[in-house]
DNA sequence: GCCAACGTTGGC
DNA sequence: GCCAACGTTGGC
């Protein structure tokens, strides 16, 4: 007796995103140090939403710089998790404490990344330098969201056109 | 430090 | 639900 193979289950493709971070709290060298690091700190629902509706273990980061003397991209990174609760939300000591956030009913969720590679540093003024770059969520006018999704045509001309 | 742009809060 | 005031982000 045969029993019919179990499909694979279907795998939604591969999606890209940009992530923002101070290097003073977690530059690409702290991540390659690490190796995993979970993205503490997003307190913005939008940003929030992105981590715990959408993004998915094996999703691309570009991995940004932000706040910083020298704001770009810095590297390459990978969603390794699942999403869960941020643990600095119950953390009173932490500045990302948020007393009105329960364990029973955590507000924020993260996931974790896991680094890929460095780059050398793609500045800011660089990408806004292309054509093909032109509509990028993080380029635009007044942008302050710190995780925004990246095209499949944007990931491939910044990994393959900008970095070596 | 400046300031544009945006998100959140809270009075009404 | 409106919207003014306020706080934050983040490049410069």
């Amino acid at each position: 007796m045969s029993r019919a193979a179990t499909p694979p289950a279907p795998k939604r493709a591969r999606q890209y995103w940009l992530m923002k971070s101070e290097p003073d709290e977690a530059s690409i060298d702290d991540l390659a140090r690490e190796g995993t690091l979970p993205w503490t700190g997003v307190r913005n629902y939008q940003a929030r939403n992105f981590m715990r509706d959408t993004m998915q273990i094996g999703d691309g980061v570009l991995f940004y710089h932000s706040s910083c003397p020298e704001p770009g991209i810095a590297g390459l990174a990978e969603v390794c998790s699942t999403p869960y609760p941020d643990p600095t939300q119950f953390d009173p000591k932490s500045t990302y404490y948020d007393a009105a956030s329960k364990r029973e009913e955590p507000r924020w969720m993260l996931i974790d990344v896991r680094f890929d590679r460095k780059s050398a540093l793609i500045p800011l003024a660089a990408l806004r330098e292309h054509e093909e770059l032109a509509d990028m969520v993080v380029l635009r006018r007044g942008n302050r969201l710190s995780i925004t999704p990246v095209t499949p045509a944007e990931w491939r001309f910044i990994t393959t056109r900008l970095m070596g």
